[in-house]
DNA sequence: TACATAGTACGATGATAGTCGTACTGTGTG
DNA sequence: CACACAGTACGACTATCATCGTACTATGTA
């Protein structure tokens, strides 16, 4: 289910390495706080977010625009932001846009089963 | 205001089933939401009481006060009912006392994994 | 009966967070 | 250069929530 773990830092030879922007500030795997990604994933739409990223592009990342959601652009900073503070995506800045990943490696590695729970979670009309 | 007390011994014991008091209103298992949940463990205080609950006293149900936090009593009604209504504590009259449990074999059906998440957490100091 | 105990109910307060409009920055393209 | 585009920054508004004091209820016991 998980491949192409591409760019883990401490690790940046894989073998094709297409030099790849780098992530965006983000917390260190021993730095993220339980209680900081729960407060991350008990907001609906950040929910959503994860989920999709997981069941429908998990191998690529995504700018915001592509998941469709009715909302300002200020609002999809908002929640893209409290994410990747959290520990939840990594986001590279290409060109003009910014797009996100799941941290799939880190996340089961801190938080082993947290994503599958997310994973299982029932879809979200927003 | 309805507290069915049923006229049961005040000791809380395990070996009968049958004599325990009614839990207090909580959802059911196929009600539970994972947003909830989540926003329920983003406490810090919450978070620490279900891992407490978990890792020192599994087989039993506790008072409020069996934690030994220093907060008002009014703080404390307000957090474990915040965890009785997402789901993750059953509470039982006992006479004077509202025992506190985890929904340890709901949330396994539910939601598997989250409560390994919690009982991994490091714990706080509060 | 009187009193202590365990916890709730209510209301106030302060902090945080979600929502959104507007203005702005930086990038790519003609 | 001019302009469109993706997204940020800032500020305002609002809702929610954590915290807590006080008053209150219900139970158990002397």
């Amino acid at each position: 289910m998980q491949q192409r773990v591409a760019a883990s830092p401490s690790a940046p030879q894989q073998e094709s390495a297409e030099d790849l922007p780098e992530p965006l500030p983000e917390p260190a795997p021993e730095e993220m706080r339980l209680e900081v990604v729960m407060a991350a994933l008990s907001d609906p739409l950040r929910l959503e977010i994860v989920r999709r990223l997981l069941l429908e592009s998990e191998a690529f990342d995504h700018t915001c625009g592509w998941f469709g959601f009715d909302r300002p652009k200020s609002s999809l900073t908002h929640h893209f932001r409290a994410l990747r503070e959290a520990g939840l995506i990594r986001q590279r800045q290409y060109g003009l846009e910014r797009r996100s990943q799941v941290r799939v490696h880190d996340l089961n590695a801190r938080f082993p089963g947290l994503l599958d729970l997310v994973a299982a979670s029932p879809s979200q009309d927003l």
